[in-house]
DNA sequence: AACTGTGCGTTAATAAATTGACAATATTGT
DNA sequence: ACAATATTGTCAATTTATTAACGCACAGTT
């Protein structure tokens, strides 16, 4: 069993991943898999899951697998699952309306004030927790201490809000405004950018046209 | 100058940055950069912002740098957002409807026709494109060839809804449900899997949170 | 209980990505 | 016009990530 210390980020990004498959194979009643079996389902090498795993510990049994429901536990454990993150969120539109549904349901964090330049009465997405004006923001965070915060502002209030947010003790920001936030080296940024993303999906869509085209022209000479 | 063959990923994924971020120079008035200077603003090496472009071709000219609006306009063109992309929505619920302010000032795509189960007359998110039903699903693609899907329907639906897709000429999709489409290898899939992002940062903010503790005792031995 | 085969954890080999170095060539200033 | 400076494009070195190899331990079988 390796050590903790600095395990790649690509490594991290993949364990959501492995949790969610795994999560699949026990609702299937599926009770262990090898890693060669997993690594055939979720389109990787065996040594990679392998590899993977171990930077966290041994969780398989030689001759045997792993067993899913332990293994499905030691990522949730690994992720921090276990734990409830209180979070906030900051702008409450269209997005956030959508978010707030994940969030509900999702493991590992709990919302826990909502957020509005103008603060609509929005009583459809938890009777528990209505919107409140950004002006309560520093006495809301003094008094209940959120972790992390859910940016869902226009990109030209982001990082005077982001700093704003590190101030009142935000240790983590999930970031879907267009605009890179530059802050102290401590707090984490999960960017979700959107345009981004359709931009690859673009690339790639046009360059997967123009590769079949080419091998069509390729087969008619 | 390179070829174009087979660029890596992780290339293609730092182009939609790079275009964010000359944006934003030429906003500000900047009409030439170095790749040293670049590279400081976007927290990369030098190097490899000259390594990135020059997979597509030297932009730049020696002793001067990157022409700002030349470089932009380049990029554009790598990602091919001077061609517009035909796209459907499948599933316009909440997190669909918050999608759809994006994609109406988003290059390289042109939302054409939004689909759900049960139809209702949001005339509010477009006058020119009010929800369909899935029953004129066929009839739609084969008059008007959408290139590629916005999938936000539940998790459950998804891959039979994808490969109902790919049947009618769908060749990417930019995938919001939580499952992993299993499709023919020339169809593009772009997965943004909130639910992972969500917890990487949870598991990033624990682990910081746990090293500044750690820190913090040491220090105070 | 002995034997056979499976499959983990780990180390080694390979491949990929990033960074560094430098010649070539432009710009800038005098 | 010429030297000094800047900065690219590219190749080499380094680092990081992935894949393969293999010994050892356990499961399953007879």
């Amino acid at each position: 069993m390796k050590q903790n210390e600095s395990v790649s980020l690509l490594v991290v990004r993949r364990l959501p991943r492995y949790y969610r498959f795994l999560t699949e194979l026990k609702k299937s009643g599926i009770v262990r898999i090898s890693s060669k079996e997993l690594a055939k389902r979720m389109g990787l090498t065996a040594s990679q899951i392998r590899q993977d795993l171990n930077c966290f510990g041994g969780f398989g049994q030689q001759g045997y697998g792993y067993n899913v429901d332990q293994l499905s536990d030691e990522i949730e454990r690994i992720l921090y699952l276990d734990i409830s993150m209180p979070a906030i969120m900051i702008g409450v539109g269209n997005l956030g309306r959508a978010l707030t549904s994940y969030l509900f349901e999702a493991k590992g964090i709990k919302l826990i004030g909502l957020f509005d330049k103008n603060p609509k009465n929005i009583t459809d997405i938890n009777p528990d927790l209505n919107v409140m004006g950004i002006t309560k923001l520093d006495e809301f965070c003094s008094e209940y201490h959120p972790m992390v915060a859910i940016l869902c502002i226009p990109s030209e209030h982001a990082q005077q809000m982001a700093s704003r947010l590190v101030a009142l003790g935000i240790k983590g920001f999930w970031n879907f405004s267009h605009v890179e936030l530059h802050l102290e080296p401590t707090i984490c940024v999960e960017n979700v950018h959107l345009g981004d993303s359709l931009m690859t999906l673009g690339f790639n869509v046009h360059t997967e046209i123009k590769a079949l085209e080419e091998a069509g022209s390729r087969g008619n000479k």
